[in-house]
RNA sequence: GUGGCCGUAGCUCAGUUCGGUUAGAGCACCUGGUUGUGGUCCAGGGGGUCGGGGGUUCAAAUCCCCUCGGUCACCCCA
């Protein structure tokens, strides 16, 4: 292949059109989610400084290796959000809106990684967070939230996978009887396990490698390991779930990569597709995490979606296809260009949805890009027409055929044929 | 960061094993067949420094080395 001077940067990629609508679509079917349950946009800024990242946590990969950080002019450290569940509640923080405070978002997130299937550089994510009620019930509704919206879309090969962290002290009760799990028999983990084991034992949980499936599957389970308050909250979110006929799967052993996460957490995994990253949304409890960041104590729950990843599931499941045309009717001109111009440009200020051909090419080139264009509808101005003040309007998909109208009331014929 | 596979027209690929006439196909695009009419059909046409660099050879898309890129997987995550 002739290699172009540039291309987009390792791990991104540009989205065409009619990829480009389908995201569009996809967005907007969240948002008309999420609004119509109380969620105000939030649109935080594409970076912040780097310490707002730290809070996710100094032993996840995410802090460690993949962010996207740079000294500004100014000097200062900057990083590129990895997700934004951190600037949501920086944002929390620096502005103390009332609680409960209940805010959706959409946008690019940045990780320096090597991509492969599903896993990008710059990725989009739809989610929400809501800040302010320790109630159980919230849990269950965000993750209502996202499962409607999987309805919506026609997704239905979706499994939610639900496992509880307990609180703070459970989860480091926890953390040291894996560690005593593990370290009984290090000789049979595998060496990246090793390592892991010594920076975050609850990720050895995660692996994919062969070597280590036995020791996992013996691992002591988190639920085990739970405070009656953290059981009883886990407790009701599955009551919660169970009453509104929302399906799940306990998984003792889900580990989420980011460290703020307690009690509740959650994954949203696709069945249809067969890549490793079937995991096409998470979320979780996150209490700790406004203190962190300067506000008052204030528990928090939300979900993060990967827009890429869902469309991916999409088109596994064969489900929210792309849109086969922008435009409704195309004007053909063998005058000359003149009445193209014009009539274009009526239709336009009618709220048509209308495109033309250019270089006054012939009929047939004409005609073969009006196909092209998708539009239902082909208005011809030939010389014929133009003599007579008429127009042609053709039916470029049905066999409705061709009629000769007036010119002026090309408009109002339109809109009820449109109709 | 580690490993496997792959880079030939805008796209999907053949040709590479056993180097050898002007490097091919389908789709897409343009023109014509149809002196006004697309989607089917027919004919013709434009478009490629065979990712890049170096080497071996009389001769390299084909063999060797380096490099860049893509892709899939691990790590981890959406």
């Amino acid at each position: 292949m002739a290699d172009p001077i540039f291309r987009a940067p390792k791990g991104t990629h540009d989205i065409l059109w009619p990829e480009s609508a389908r995201r569009r679509a996809l967005t907007a079917v969240f948002a008309d989610i999420v609004e119509g349950a109380g969620y105000t946009e939030v649109v935080p800024p594409m970076f912040e400084h780097v310490e707002v990242f730290h809070r996710l946590g100094d032993a996840t990969d995410v802090v460690r290796k993949e962010m996207y950080d740079f000294l500004d002019k100014g000097g200062r450290h900057i990083a590129l959000r990895p997700e934004q569940t951190a600037s949501i509640v920086r944002a929390f923080s620096e502005h103390r809106p009332t609680v409960p405070w209940k805010a959706w978002y959409e946008g690019p997130n940045f990780r320096y990684e090597r991509a492969q299937k599903g896993r990008f550089r710059q990725f989009d994510q739809v989610g929400v967070e809501a800040l302010g009620p320790e109630d159980a019930h919230l849990d269950a509704e965000v993750i209502a939230l996202a499962w409607l919206f999987y309805e919506r879309l026609g997704l239905r090969r979706v499994t939610l996978m639900l496992n509880s962290l307990g609180g703070p002290l459970d989860r480091a009760r926890y953390v040291e009887a894996l560690r005593g799990h593990f370290s009984s028999d290090l000789d049979a983990l595998s060496a990246d396990s090793r390592t892991t084991l010594a920076v975050n034992p609850l990720r050895v949980l995660d692996s994919r490698r062969p070597e280590d499936a036995d020791l996992v599957a013996a691992a002591p389970s988190m639920l085990d390991h739970l405070s009656d308050d953290a059981a009883a909250h886990f407790e009701r979110v599955q009551a919660a779930l169970d009453s509104l006929g929302i399906p799940y799967m306990i998984a003792p052993r889900l580990v989420r990569g980011l460290d703020y996460y307690v009690r509740t957490t959650f994954e949203f995994v696709a069945e249809a597709f067969d890549a490793a990253q079937n995991a096409i949304g998470g979320g979780g409890r996150y209490d700790g995490l406004a203190e962190e960041m300067g506000a008052p104590a204030t528990p928090g729950v939300g979900f993060a979606l990967g827009v890429d990843r869902t469309l991916m599931a999409c088109d596994a499941e064969g489900v929210f296809d792309a849109p086969t045309t922008t435009v409704d009717v195309f004007v053909v001109d063998t005058t000359g260009g003149d009445q193209a111009l014009s009539l274009t440009d009526e239709l336009r200020r009618a709220g048509l949805r209308a495109d033309r051909a250019w270089d006054a090419r012939s009929m047939k080139a004409q005609m073969r890009a009006a196909d092209r264009s998708g539009a239902a509808l082909a208005v011809i101005v030939g010389e014929a027409e133009l003599e007579s003040g008429m127009v042609a309007l053709r039916d470029m998909r049905g066999d409705a055929g061709q009629e000769t109208i007036h010119r002026s009331s090309v408009i109002d014929t339109l809109l009820a044929r449109l109709q």
